[in-house]
DNA sequence: CCCAATTACTTCTAAATCGCAAGTAACCTT
DNA sequence: AAGGTTACTTGCGATTTAGAAGTAATTGGG
């Protein structure tokens, strides 16, 4: 494991996130552990914005450093791995509703699916219950 | 004006919004004209964590196209300009409150001033409401 | 058991971006 | 008119990213 980003900035916590989130990948690859129910490499390397391999396996790597994402090996096949968000990584859904009610407001022609999208904005926490009971519910042992 | 980023990945607001704000400097711009009151390009060139100068302008473009900021003339020095965020900018608010309640959480030796946590935590929409009267208050004619 | 397919990565290379230092142009100040 | 300030731009080496191709371990099929 490599060190996650070498130099610390400030103490801002705002620079400190970004040091860990702040690329074009880190939050695609979490909304997809996050909203999409995906776990295996494979699964998160066909994502509709085709990641390459190489970027996801630093991006993996260094989510893992941060303490936001954990790898365990697949009960039935030992070639396969799985991917889960940790509780440091599931405290980043409600970054992540925000940045998904910004875009669909201010960014064109940029869509969520309907049904998550007024779930997040009729009873949020409520919604955010129910991701949050999705992803703890397929935890590694 | 060039363009902000050349192609579109997906329509997923996540994947979009990080094509305008997912690097390490954006937002950190962002916060200093959103909390620390800065207005000019020397003020945000020596922010505390050091953007250099020909990235603090590539991003400042950026952001101007993207329709965050918006770039005018000083009233009283022609060779100054003032930058401000639009209500498209404002309207991050949210996303950087998030950004800060998980980066004091989860990131050790990270801090904000301490008032301004506090007011974030005990009244959100208290603090929301002072936060965005004060960037609309000097807002250019 | 053997071979092909699957899975999860590495490695390589070219292109893009970053960070620093230096330079420049327009304007103000004295 | 000379010097300082402000807001950049330019150049360049170093780092990072993207894409293609290759590899190693494992598994399923005949």
């Amino acid at each position: 494991m490599k060190k996650s980003r070498s130099k610390r900035r400030s103490a801002c916590p705002i620079a400190n996130s970004l040091d860990i989130l702040g690329d074009r990948w880190s939050l695609v690859i979490i909304r997809d552990l996050m909203f999409r129910g995906k776990r295996e490499y494979g699964e998160l390397l066909d994502s509709e914005e085709g990641v390459s391999t190489s970027v996801l396996a630093a991006r993996l790597e260094h989510l893992q450093c941060a303490g936001i994402v954990t790898k365990t090996g697949h009960p039935d096949d030992l070639k396969k791995f799985r991917y889960h968000l940790t509780e440091k990584g599931i405290d980043l859904l409600p970054l992540m509703i925000e940045l998904v009610l910004w875009g669909t407001q201010y960014v064109p022609n940029t869509s969520a699916p309907p049904e998550i999208l007024k779930a997040m904005k009729k009873d949020r926490e409520e919604f955010m219950r129910r991701v949050k009971q999705e992803l703890k519910k397929g935890l590694p042992a």
